[in-house]
DNA sequence: TGAAATGTTGGGGCG
DNA sequence: ACGCCCCAACATTTC
């Protein structure tokens, strides 16, 4: 009779699991084991609300293996230090786990593999971002060609079901997960691989259809709301690729088509990103372009309080870091609205924003989040140009049209109406009182002028340039 | 996956 | 009828 360990990492799912798979064809019996590593969760990034999240979702696991009279072993400590010990008590001969190209993870993996048999398989992406590379061998910098090589390929294998039966653990040291009592999102995201195939369900029934108008409004549902679940594996990249796919054959020759594949080039996005830190990981340190490596970032700890809590005077802005604060989660149109405010109109280091986004994202992911915020700052690959700076009374305007956004997240601009909900400043003195929003003592006057800031990023930005 | 500044056009008011 | 001005509305250029 002989086992293996199924190491789950960022793949918490029965279905379409290749390690999973790989583990059930290789054994008798298959020891599925979460580490929990201090390293990991000692680090500046880690987040509070995303490991709630992550524990919420070991439970999760748990109960589905139960279901398949398994079950979810726990342990805590260095990840090679404990399958060494695992490998002494079970008789293991072969640890199975799904490949995570992350830097971190990558120097742990070869760790293990040096000592210990390891298999990884894909899965945290469709296609490997080591094998997608232009024809000379060099890696992709510009996202149009990578997408296009990344469309030409061979489809994925179809996503495989989740297993029948799973067999049983032998007895074992067993954590079980950690409470967190601190945790809450107001329940506006769930858990677990049977709520992400719920909310995928909903987005390629529904959304999706209105996915090319809605996606960037971010008074409406009109995104997937998928990343915490990608971010986990809860939903694998493969079948989120085949949803888009089935949803855009049944959309041929009509507007969802076009739908299908705005949302099929987000999911790209992220593979390139995860191709960027692979081929790139100074990026988790500096900026992409070089030129672009001494900005005269400002040192403003009043700022950056304003912009993490949410009172910078700019509803828009405001809004989205009350949202990310109060649910670990931000719509894309506001995140790029916050980023762009904090490295443009405060001139902040986007290196700190980075930060504070993956101390409080669900879905915090080192390539996602640092290809973000570099191509907001406009130092990244095929950056957005540094003269693209966000007006966030604009895209308030155009984004939250009728204040739903702004009003939901600051309810001190409750009652303010739609002629002045994005530049309250603006309300008349003596109908502030009325409105009960007086400026200054309700809400704050903007912190920073824009156009002030837009000229003085514009100079700091040349002056570096060219 | 911007916004502002600048340039152009054309309709309407008016002397 | 005509020229002139104003200024939306739209286009182009610049940052």
């Amino acid at each position: 009779m002989s086992s293996v360990i199924w190491w789950i990492r960022r793949d918490l799912r029965l279905s379409d699991n290749q390690a999973l798979s790989a583990a059930l064809e290789q054994a008798d019996t298959v020891i599925p084991v979460f580490i929990i590593d201090p390293i990991l969760m000692a680090s500046p990034y880690a987040s509070q609300q995303r490991v709630a999240f992550l524990f919420e979702g070991l439970r999760s696991l748990d109960i589905d293996l139960h279901k398949h009279r398994s079950g979810l072993i726990i342990q805590k400590g260095d990840p090679l230090e404990v399958l060494q010990s695992l490998f002494r008590e079970t008789q293991a001969y072969r640890i199975f786990a799904e490949a995570d190209t992350s830097p971190y993870a990558r120097r742990r993996d070869e760790g293990v593999m040096h000592k210990l048999p390891l298999t990884l398989t894909p899965g945290v992406t469709v296609h490997s971002v080591e094998k997608l590379r232009k024809p000379d061998g060099t890696p992709y910098t510009v996202f149009t060609p990578f997408s296009r090589m990344w469309r030409s390929l061979p489809f994925p294998g179809k996503p495989l079901p989740a297993p029948e039966w799973l067999p049983p653990p032998p007895p074992l040291p067993n954590l079980g997960v950690p409470a967190l009592p601190s945790y809450s999102n107001n329940g506006t995201f769930l858990a677990g691989e049977n709520e992400a195939q719920c909310r995928l369900t909903k987005f390629t029934d529904f959304i999706i259809n209105r996915y090319a108008e809605d996606r960037n409004r971010m008074d409406l549902e009109g995104t997937s709301g998928l990343s915490p679940y990608l971010r986990f594996g809860m939903l694998s990249a493969r079948q989120a690729f085949w949803a888009a796919r089935e949803a855009d054959a049944l959309a041929v020759d009509t507007p969802s088509h076009q739908s299908a594949q705005l949302w099929l080039n987000e999911l790209i996005w992220r593979e390139f990103y995860a191709a960027i830190l692979y081929h790139f990981p100074y990026v988790r340190y500096t900026a992409f372009r070089p030129e672009l490596r001494n900005l005269p970032w400002r040192d403003d700890p009043v700022g950056f309080s304003a912009w993490v809590e949410g009172r910078t005077g700019y509803p828009v802005v405001d809004a989205a870091m009350r949202q990310l604060n109060a649910i670990g989660w931000m719509h894309n149109r506001a995140r790029m609205i916050s980023a762009s405010f904090l490295t443009k109109d405060l001139l902040i280091d986007w290196r700190q924003g980075e930060r504070y986004f993956m101390q409080h994202l669900l879905d915090g992911d080192p390539a996602a989040n640092n290809g973000g915020w570099q191509w907001t700052a406009g130092t990244g690959t095929d950056a957005a140009p540094y003269f693209r700076v966000f007006n966030p009374v604009l895209q308030g305007k155009k984004f939250d049209p009728l204040g739903a956004y702004v009003r939901r997240w600051v309810p001190e601009l409750s009652g303010v109406p739609n002629a002045f909900i994005h530049m309250p400043v603006e309300i008349p003195a003596d109908k502030q009182a009325h409105l009960g929003c007086v400026i200054g003592k309700d809400y704050p006057a903007p912190i920073v002028d824009h156009a002030m800031a837009r000229q003085r990023v514009l100079a700091a930005y040349r002056k570096q340039g060219r």
